[in-house]
RNA sequence: GGGCCCGUAGCUCAACGGUCAGAGCAGGGCGCUCAUAACGCCUUGGUUGGGGGUUCGAAUCCCUCCGGGCCUACCA
């Protein structure tokens, strides 16, 4: 028994998430952490909400609610959401939480005392209208290359030039519209990156197999230009972590926070002790998760994320934690595998947000079940490259895949057992070729399956997946137990004995992709063990005969082409 | 501008230097009737974006062109 430490990406409080978000970090993270536990591994699942920034300010102030009831209130919303699509969390803590409080403000003395902190002076953007300094990305002018005139700070997105917001003509705020903008000097604590970037660059070089994706832009980022740059991990706003230095005022920093990179990944060890907390646990609970002096030395951690989030999750928080290190006294456990995907794409542009564009999380759940869209996004996972979703292919899969494949394979399984045996596993004759035909079939994909699974391969996890069921549709057509029955009933017996236990096979293997179905198979088939077929020819009889079934309702429904449509139609913008 | 990724059957994808380039869906034919008109079997379909090169051998490596996407550090 391994111990598997995984996080998936925080997703971010302002608003709910798009499908696209789901799937590239939440959903596969909670795939594999549910195969590693019903592999008989321990597993510790975090995910939490990223809650400070500017955006989540300025969301806050538009419903009218203080940032830290906002706040509050859709960390609810997202809870249920991340429930409704079956995601396992540990723990969904929250980065605003106390514990994350105390555990930045407490990395951010270690990097200091290691030399590892910098002040900095520097000059930004100040609106008194708004009563706030302004990223470089909220404020807007006219592009002075090429005359656009909703340029931002940062970049012209109409022209794609690199901009600062001094170059910017006839800037204002893009908050209120303000013009009375004014240069503030102020003073920011950066992480001096730099200073680790051999370290890095070593610890990325000694790493084994990760994704072509993840280790690219790393070495982009230590390689690039000057290489790493040093980052600023403060900000002038009033909603965040305090800067500390550990329990101590920091002198200048009055006022100020943490940047919300700096302490959202540092909320992954937090929300962990939140968990500890939660449970009534000792700090040592958590810690022999994340210190590897005390436990977590045969930990293997995984992290899980959109490719936006790589440049942070490969560089800035192993900067953090190997920095906090720096005496050799806070052995913190480093990411021993990142997972990282490309976007999903909606009908051939992006998901937005902003523009309602695309399926979001509460949407897809007033339409269908969780199950029915964690196979299509699962077994569609942009892993080598973004991935489209459309309706049709939406429609296609499940209806195919869910409904006729593995739904209708139960249904016609238990159908039949019941009319003609009664509501029973029955008794009569014995597997013979075919059952063992089948048997070694089920074996064979089953440790392609593990093997996909253990890699995570999602997608080809899937398809193997698949082929698992369509064994059962293959067998039922050669064995025809419909036509036995009239020549030999116990050998007909036998036969539906075998496919009822494949039923059970099924749930099991079926519940990382399809959690909600997988419980209603076993609850049809009154069964408790959930104990993964490391030998299939044994788990073929685990059902005992005699054994009380009852007939399931249609396990998964098909799609109509009026819905397709209609869903079609509904979200191809403005979200309502 | 620079960097990275991708371009393989109508569609979604696999094969990552070596038997006739595979699978699912869609299309065509046959079979079955237990089942959500479901399932099974067979089958049509690709000069692997174009061109050049390396090699005994290339979808796979190199160069170049075309097309799509992403990143480029103060959104997170």
């Amino acid at each position: 028994m391994a111990r598997i430490l995984i996080t998936s990406a925080l997703p971010y409080i302002n608003g709910i998430k798009h499908l696209g978000n789901l799937v590239g970090s939440q959903l596969p993270a909670d795939l594999y952490a549910r195969y590693m536990r019903a592999r008989g591994h321990e597993v510790m699942f975090i995910c939490a909400t990223d809650e400070h920034g500017t955006p989540a300010e300025l969301a806050a102030a538009k419903t009218g609610e203080p940032v830290a009831d906002y706040c509050a209130r859709m960390h609810g919303v997202q809870k249920h959401l991340a429930d409704g699509f079956g995601l396992s969390f540990d723990h969904f803590g929250r980065s605003s939480s106390a514990r994350n409080h105390a555990l930045t403000q407490h990395m951010a003395a270690r990097l200091a005392e290691a030399g590892l902190v910098e002040e900095v002076e520097e000059t930004q953007v100040f609106s008194p209208d708004d009563g706030r300094f302004l990223p470089d990305r909220y404020i807007e002018g006219t592009c002075p290359a090429c005359g656009y005139d909703k340029a931002r700070g940062d970049q012209c997105e109409n022209c794609t030039k690199q901009l600062t917001p001094r170059e910017l003509l006839d800037p204002r705020s893009a908050i209120s519209g303000a013009t009375n903008l004014e240069p503030r000097a102020t003073r920011h604590l950066y992480l001096r990156q730099s200073a680790l970037r051999e370290r890095l660059d070593q610890w990325i070089d000694s790493q084994r197999g990760w994704p072509i994706l993840t280790t690219s832009i790393a070495k982009k980022w230590l390689h690039d230009g000057d290489g790493l740059q040093d980052r600023g991990i403060t900000r002038d706003l009033d909603w965040g972590v305090p800067v500390r230095r550990g329990d101590a005022p920091w002198p200048g920093m009055e006022g100020k926070v943490f940047y919300v990179w700096f302490d959202a990944p540092i909320e992954y060890i937090a929300a962990t002790a939140e968990w500890a907390d939660a449970h009534g646990l000792p700090d040592a609970a958590w810690r022999r998760w994340w210190r590897t002096d005390q436990g977590a030395d045969d930990v293997r951690y995984v992290q899980f994320m959109g490719k936006d989030n790589v440049p942070f999750h490969t560089l800035s928080f192993p900067a953090t934690l190997m920095g906090a290190n720096h005496d050799g006294t806070e052995p913190w456990k480093l990411v021993d595998y990142i997972k990282s995907f490309n976007y999903l794409t909606y009908d051939g542009g992006q998901f937005s947000t902003s523009q309602g564009r695309g399926v979001f999380m509460d949407h897809a759940l007033e339409l269908l079940p969780g199950d029915y869209w964690r196979w299509w996004l699962l077994s569609h996972a942009p892993e080598t490259g973004d991935s489209e979703f459309t309706w049709e292919n939406f429609q296609a899969s499940v209806n195919k895949d869910l409904a006729d494949v593995l739904g209708n394979f139960v249904s016609r399984v238990t159908k039949f057992c019941n009319a003609r045996f009664g509501a029973e596993v029955p008794a009569g004759g014995d597997y013979g070729p075919l059952e063992h035909a089948a048997g070694d079939e089920v074996a064979a994909r089953l440790a392609a399956y593990a093997r996909h699974m253990e890699a995570m391969e999602i997608r080809k996890s899937a398809a193997e997946l698949r082929a698992l069921w369509v064994i059962g549709n293959e067998y039922l057509q050669e064995a025809a137990p419909w036509s036995t029955i009239k020549t030999d009933p116990e050998q007909a017996q036998a036969q539906v004995r075998f496919a009822l236990n494949l039923m059970r096979i099924y749930a099991v293997v079926s519940r990382p992709f399809v959690p909600d179905a997988a419980a209603r198979i076993m609850a049809a088939l009154a069964c408790a063990d959930w104990s993964w077929p490391d030998s299939p020819a044994q788990a073929l009889d685990a059902l005992p005969v005699g054994h009380a079934f009852t007939v399931p309702d249609v396990l998964f429904r098909k799609i109509t082409d009026e819905e397709r449509e209609a869903w079609a139609a509904r979200f191809a913008g403005l979200r309502a």
